[in-house]
DNA sequence: GCATATCGTTATGTGACATAACTATTATGA
DNA sequence: TCATAATAGTTATGTCACATAACGATATGC
């Protein structure tokens, strides 16, 4: 052995050309940009990411129940619990017994929930159009095609 | 007013649609299956994709610095400790004292951190052709276009 | 009618981030 | 040159988005 330590030369630019080479890399990159643009979009509403998602999704499908919105968003029911108290307690949506079914809440969003709910649509469109400016029809949809691919490529097996 | 609660109906189906006309809904989506498979895909390696970065960015750039990488890697300095230390405790690189400066250290690979990382990287290749196939070239290149984008918005101003 | 599943909940843990503040060292400018 | 400011790495600490385990109340299936 010649030399143990051949002195590492100065990095002067850090180079991420091997990451460079993988989807995940632009991807993250991407929604990082995307998701720290969005949180200012919506700080004005005082929502987050989150409870955006929770407030559209059960101004859409009225009544539905807590399990089925987690099912929807992908996460555990635990963690729906809190989000759902923080639309309550802000009188965006409201937690009705169901009849029906003593254990369940059908969750319904209030005027002021649906009001709060189109405004902060309105908002989220502008910042993806300032995100997408100067991306074509054609390439959009070539890209929603492929990210909706991959997302099937996790449902299945 | 007739009817104060106009009985909510039974959501048999939860629908999405007005989450799925924004781009990072699917962004998020789709990133969360990749993650997951990624992860998967490098846990017999026993790194996680922040390690695995980290790693890989000493490896293409050996002695840069910790500031260096945490800048890189668009993380405080403060959390890229913890993994450099898990790191070298594995003794895949080492915190090289830089002679010129003393405050810092040059992250620099070991053999096994190099031989390491390039077993992971075919593994993380053959992941993305996993999620990637039925998607074309002139498609995929489409996409890292849109993807790169996007993340300049984030730079810009 | 009883075992079992489901709904919402509480408690708790983890991983990826952030900020503030410290020590040691280096750079700057009066 | 010497005081002040900046920088590298670190420690302590907090937040947010997740996860799992376990529980009480209720519903369902044999």
């Amino acid at each position: 052995m010649s030399k143990p330590n051949p002195a590492p030369p100065v990095v002067t630019r850090v180079s991420d050309a091997t990451l460079r080479g993988f989807v995940g890399y632009h991807m993250k990159r991407a929604f990082n940009v995307v998701q720290a643009d969005l949180a200012a979009t919506l700080k004005p509403f005082d929502l987050r990411m989150i409870t955006y998602s929770a407030l559209v999704l059960i101004v859409d499908n009225p009544g539905l129940r807590q399990s089925q919105l987690a099912a929807a968003m992908d996460i555990e029911r635990p963690n729906l619990v809190v989000i759902i108290d923080e639309l309550e307690r802000r009188e965006l949506i409201l937690r009705e017994k169901v009849p029906t079914d003593r254990r369940a809440y059908a969750l319904v969003p209030t005027l002021a929930g649906r009001q709060l709910c189109a405004r902060a649509i309105e908002a989220v469109k502008s910042h993806e159009a300032r995100l997408l400016q100067g991306v074509g029809m054609t390439e959009y949809a070539q890209v929603l095609d492929v990210l909706r691919r991959i997302e099937a490529k996790g449902t299945k097996e």
